[in-house]
DNA sequence: AGAGTCCGTGAGAGCGCTCTCACAGATGAA
DNA sequence: TTCATCTGTGAGAGCGCTCTCACGGACTCT
């Protein structure tokens, strides 16, 4: 290839990399002599030298069924992923829901194919971005690290603001029974919406009530059950903040199939407004996380890292109350 | 690492590649030295002299907007990514959906980073697969190529037989205007689908009726649009075979919005059987096609093939009407 | 006992790039 | 003219592995 176009490969190397310090005339040898062989770099012997490789790994610590059945982590891998394209970074895609997978996955990261990990849905305190940053592969988490933030970068969105929120609009509406289904309390986000409805509730000077909180997973099955548990427990129930619109749709159901309405006898609030909120009967009054700017800033943040910027600290996204008919 | 564990460096690479001509004891000393060392093989400098990577990209032929709008693609991702990772192979996510992205992606394939492609969503004759392959990358499209199958391995659900089984049940109802929403002819699945649905008027002796068929892309919006012009060219349309779930689900909205009830004025028979079709009001009549199976076949026929297999011809699989509501 | 076989191991050549360094020739300053 | 500076280029080392080949030692077979 250097020899077709007559120059030593170093300068071929130079026209291949675009850099500037090249005659014109040499430029055109070698662009030609590439075009007419089919001639293209090798990546992995290109990343041998240059210890970089141009892809990042987006990881999801769930199961897959969890993983395809949430629009958050959808909506985060489109807006990561385009990002990244426009970077010319590839997106390596992993699920990993065990020890096990976690360990073959350092050792993946380890081994160099990636050159950053964009982390999603991580559960209590996993060692895992700790490990990954130790090996010196940048790491940005969505949802902030529960242990402190070890100096690791994160994107999340304001949830203590949003359960906060989203309480105090029920409470404004002139409901007494404002109960809330809270997300797994092993995740970030599950403990700050809690957060946010006992802060909100605390304002309002009332007494939290124990027996009007339960927890369950992020899934409409869960959000059916646990409305089912609460509603048993404490009939009187006339509001309820839902961690998840997953959770809050769920919750409907359960509601009308206990034979009261929505919202004329309970007010459902959700959360993330994902895309079914708004075409749910009826549609679904929510907080709106910013789903689009999470991934990308996220992955923007990852590139900052790769680019040489030091673990800066998290950013944290507003979040809003959208209006619609359950509340 | 070799020389902490006080052997070669082919021999530690026997072991850490998990050959069995090795001695215990030099296995455990290497053991022991690279869990100490925390050390992990550079993947780069390994595919350099193998020119293997370990991931196959799997590439979607849309946008970033109609990819995750569509319960097919993802659940073909979920699906292949499965298989893929059970066999250890990363899953590089991949969208492109203009030529200078095409051409981009040729040059990524070509440069060694993927042992493989997945392709999806290929439109008209487009050069691409047949251009990887030429580039000895392996090759498997979803969806039966346009131009004759030209030595590529693809995975197909059985579209014609679909469109048929569609249409034929429509008219064993009794119905006497049966039209159909196609999807875009410049892929396979538009044009077969819609070939079955002319096969199976033929089959009954009724007339082909270009009036009773229209074309729209596979998206909801679409298929509101589609059904609208339809019962506005004819009124006495009494059944329509629409070529997606999506294109299905719009139909619905359509008829109901013109004031006319579903079935009873209009029978709707969907095609795919994603997870809305059975949670939709009401529950959708459609043709399943086995979306798991599908994606999960495509990779494994890329993993053939990337084990030496010849491109085998392709693989077609069966569907089933699923009655539902509709019709 | 000698020849043949097998098994575990080490030496060493590359894989295809990038990057540093040195150098020839052109240019500019003194 | 002489010396310093700059610009484009080539030679060559080396990135961290794998893989072939050759070899010593233990074993079996006649």
């Amino acid at each position: 290839m250097a020899a077709r176009a007559g120059v030593s490969r170093a300068t071929a190397s130079r026209v291949l990399r675009g850099e500037s310090n090249v005659s014109d005339h040499a430029k055109e040898q070698v662009e030609a002599a590439a075009h007419d062989l089919g001639y293209v770099p090798d990546l992995a012997a290109r990343s041998l030298v240059t210890g970089r490789t141009g892809s990042v790994a987006f990881l999801v610590d769930e199961t897959e069924e969890r993983m395809f059945a949430d629009p958050f982590f959808l909506g985060m891998l489109r807006s990561a992923h385009q990002v990244l394209a426009d970077n010319s970074i590839q997106l390596v895609f992993t699920v990993a829901n065990s020890p096990e997978d976690h360990r073959r996955f350092v050792s993946y990261a380890a081994g160099g194919h990636v050159d950053g990990v964009l982390l999603l849905s991580l559960h209590s305190r996993d060692e895992l971005p700790l490990q990954l940053e130790q090996l010196g592969v940048p790491t940005v988490l969505s949802g902030r690290p529960l242990h402190g933030s070890d100096g690791l970068s994160f994107i999340d969105a304001d949830n203590v603001g949003g359960g906060r929120l989203a309480t105090e609009y029920l409470i404004g509406l002139g409901r007494h029974h404002v109960a809330t289904i809270a997300g797994p309390q092993d995740m970030c986000a599950g403990q700050d919406r809690l957060a946010g409805y006992r802060a909100a509730l605390e304002a309002a000077g009332t007494a939290y009530d124990p027996s009007l909180v339960t927890e369950d997973e992020f899934t409409q099955a869960g959000g059916f059950d646990a409305m089912t548990r609460l509603m048993r427990a404490r009939p009187e129930i006339d509001a309820v903040f839902a961690a998840s619109d997953l959770l809050a749709i769920g919750a409907v159901r359960a509601i009308r199939a206990a034979g009261r309405s929505v919202p004329a006898d309970v007010a459902v609030v959700g959360f993330d407004d994902i895309a079914d909120a708004r075409v749910q009967e009826p549609p679904l009054t929510t907080i709106r996380q910013p789903i689009g700017e999470l991934g990308a800033g996220m992955a923007q943040l990852l590139l900052d890292r790769m680019a040489g910027a030091a673990p800066a600290a998290g950013r944290v996204l507003p979040v809003e109350l959208v209006v619609r008919h359950t509340a």
